[in-house]
DNA sequence: GGCTGTGAAGGGCTTCACAGCC
DNA sequence: GGCTGTGAAGCCCTTCACAGCC
């Protein structure tokens, strides 16, 4: 079915940029040890350096949310976790199906993340009837027969897809069809959704390709290579032979997370070269 | 972050931008089942429509890797194929360990889009001494004490995280340390890496409050909510003096599309770690 | 006529740097 | 003195729109 077309504007969410929206769990986390460890207080500074980004991102961040600091002194731990898990929408609980249960599926359900972090698994359903009933994580498989029926009694709006790619988009149909309007797709496909739905995806083969891309870089043009890797030259296979370059550093990465930055030193290339 | 690094002008490795090389894969795969259908070629608004973005943009980021279309009509499949897996370092093969054989791990080692798309998992490593010579997915899993063995004797330089979160840093400096130069990073911690070591991670918890963010605004601005469990109703500070500057107003339709602003992650299988 | 390739315009996010308050 | 909050500048990416070639 692959109902209407996807892509809009990607306007921003309340006055909050996506891309703060996206750093927020971050800071979460980070808050929540702190507040474990009983620290009453942190600067920018230290809490940025505990989420792995720099302090004037923070700090404009956190603006986006009011001015929960202060000046002097720094954040409070707890009244900040409150506040973001509120913006975030951590304060209820949110039941999320997870459609399924293979080697993947199952890794999912037992996260423990979920009860931790406001989430619920209302339910694990798969299609493979030799599953039906069997306990998984301790919760019990249901059949996909029930899904619909499942997604409308729990008043699920969030779906976790963990079926392989073939099946995705037909599992993504039933589930808005139900009425859950937010979905986390872990099948290698593009899903396409009513307006209104939105579609997370999370994908192991390009994030492995994005970094078979840098590392092929840096064989391109480690020391003494100032060529650039262009058609020709094919580099070596097994890229290991790179020795770690600078020390490690202080306590913090340069970057991180799912952002990456680019780093390659080298001078200008020029852009790209025909065959 | 006060790394040592001081921040450069975030160089060009080459002419590529980093959301152009992070959509490669998508344009790859979509070409792939293109070529398996026997087709020829393919315009930019065909392909866009497969890969779940726009023409426009497609065409840019095609731009940056020469001219490989024929105007008035298309890409040659094939040819793209190469030109992309080139691109993206897949002509080689690249060995691959996955630490931390739980369920996820498990899920990762069984995950089919390997071998596929010009990787090989070299080897599977736990810190459990009753795990050791077990197979898992047809590949024996071998104790963390060989770790080093391992990376260096295979020439591995990409890395996959799988552990719990409390052991990732470790379990990341000795990948670094052996010589492993990309990491991907399953379990919820920010890691440490010097510079020159490329890191993405994936993490469940975040990818699903990102969709509860939007799933609460949702309900707060529909007039039948239906969806959430309880429509979810803003709640106020706890008598904080300050309340958010921003008025609440501008309720767009945000959401973001499926690919997703930020950096660019998504992939097959993906993440979580116990907490 | 059809479709690619690309300069130019437009937005959003990051970084700077400093004013403002403790 | 220390640290937050934020306008302003800069950068990168996306989108537009059309010139260029088949």
């Amino acid at each position: 079915m692959a109902t209407g077309r996807t892509h809009r504007p990607a306007t921003r969410s309340r006055g909050i940029p996506e891309a703060t929206v996206a750093r927020l769990p971050l800071y979460l986390r980070a808050l929540t040890a702190l507040s474990e460890r009983s620290v009453p207080t942190v600067s920018s500074e230290e809490l940025a350096s505990a989420a792995g980004v720099n302090s004037a991102k923070l700090r404009k961040d956190f603006s986006y949310l009011g001015s929960y600091g202060t000046r002097g002194v720094g954040y409070d731990v707890e009244y900040l976790v409150y506040q973001i898990s509120r913006e975030l929408g951590l304060t209820q609980d949110w039941p999320v199906v997870i459609v399924g249960i293979g080697n993947l599926g199952a890794a999912l359900a037992g996260y423990g993340g979920f009860a931790s972090r406001g989430f619920r698994v209302a339910a694990l359903i798969d299609a493979d009837p030799a599953m039906t009933g069997k306990p998984v994580a301790g919760i019990p498989v249901q059949h996909s027969d029930d899904l619909e029926k499942i997604v409308t009694e729990d008043g699920v709006s969030i779906g976790v897809i963990a079926t392989p790619a073939g099946v995705a988009q037909q599992v993504c149909d039933r589930l808005v069809a139900a009425g859950v309007t937010s979905i986390l797709n872990f099948a290698p496909t593009v899903l396409s959704v009513p307006d209104g739905v939105d579609v997370r995806k999370v994908d192991l083969s390009i994030e492995l390709q994005i970094l078979a891309f840098h590392e092929q870089r840096k064989a391109g043009e480690e020391p003494g290579a100032d060529s650039g890797p262009e058609a020709a030259a094919p580099a070596e296979p097994a890229g290991a032979a790179v020795a770690p370059p600078a020390a490690r550093t202080a306590q913090d990465s340069g970057r991180t997370a799912q952002d990456s930055g680019r780093k390659g030193p080298d001078g200008d290339m020029p852009a790209v070269m025909p065959a």
